[in-house]
DNA sequence: GGCCAGGTGTAAA
DNA sequence: TTTACACATGGC
């Protein structure tokens, strides 16, 4: 059991207005097939290499285009994200199966349930979640080692990540009944600066 | 030079 | 069901 509402911490967070150079929903690009990508890319991984693959990925970042791409050449351009061996043919494989089974990017935000993600190899429950929320704008939470990190220092602390993601999310659900995703998109998002600020200051 | 980063899959206890 | 380990680059 709980002191602290998510909530409360919420509003922690916003007032110290960290979301100022980030775009609305936060992630670079929200709603479009590139945020697949970078989902993968980006574990265990910072997102500065993340970005050094996406930039070298430039007009591949469509889906139709994507599944084109030679997996040798693939490994190649996201090599700066690390764990390309593995990180190339998954997203392959994922880019193909979205082709196969929604037809398209559109159908697959529409249509793709987190059970669908689950079961794609190299998508766990923070890649699903961070696909569903980023990409697709549908109302599931992220919950990441940010996440998990910065509530410890509530002495808020789980076993699963499902008890986080229920934690953080009806907090949230009991404030808001109108734009649930664009809130947890927010939320994670200023969980994450709020860490990012914290290193940079704590090296000087 | 060692540790860590916006995790996941697999194997073994 | 839990734990241990491999996967790999780049920043500090």
């Amino acid at each position: 059991m709980q002191e602290k509402d998510s909530a409360s911490i919420y509003t922690f967070l916003e007032k110290k207005n960290l979301l100022k150079e980030s775009p609305k929903y936060w992630w670079p690009n929200a709603g479009s097939f590139e945020v697949v990508v970078g989902a993968i890319l980006t574990q265990n991984t910072t997102w500065k290499n993340v970005a050094r693959s996406l930039e070298s990925l430039g007009g591949y970042l469509e889906l139709e285009a994507f599944v084109q791409i030679d997996e040798v050449v693939l490994k190649e351009k996201i090599r700066p994200s690390g764990f390309y061996n593995q990180k190339a043919p998954r997203l392959l494989n994922l880019a193909k199966n979205i082709e196969a089974e929604f037809g398209n990017f559109y159908f697959f935000q529409k249509r793709v349930t987190r059970e669908w993600l689950l079961s794609q190899k190299g998508i766990g429950e923070e890649s699903a979640d961070a696909i569903l929320c980023y990409g697709c704008f549908r109302e599931e939470m992220v919950v990441d080692t940010y996440t998990k990190r910065f509530l410890a220092e509530f002495q808020i602390e789980f076993k699963k990540y499902d008890a986080y993601k229920a934690f953080l999310e009806e907090g949230i659900r009991k404030r808001y009944t109108k734009n649930l995703n664009l809130h947890y998109a927010r939320f994670h998002g200023m969980i994450v600066e709020y860490n990012k600020q914290k290193k940079s200051k704590s090296l000087h």
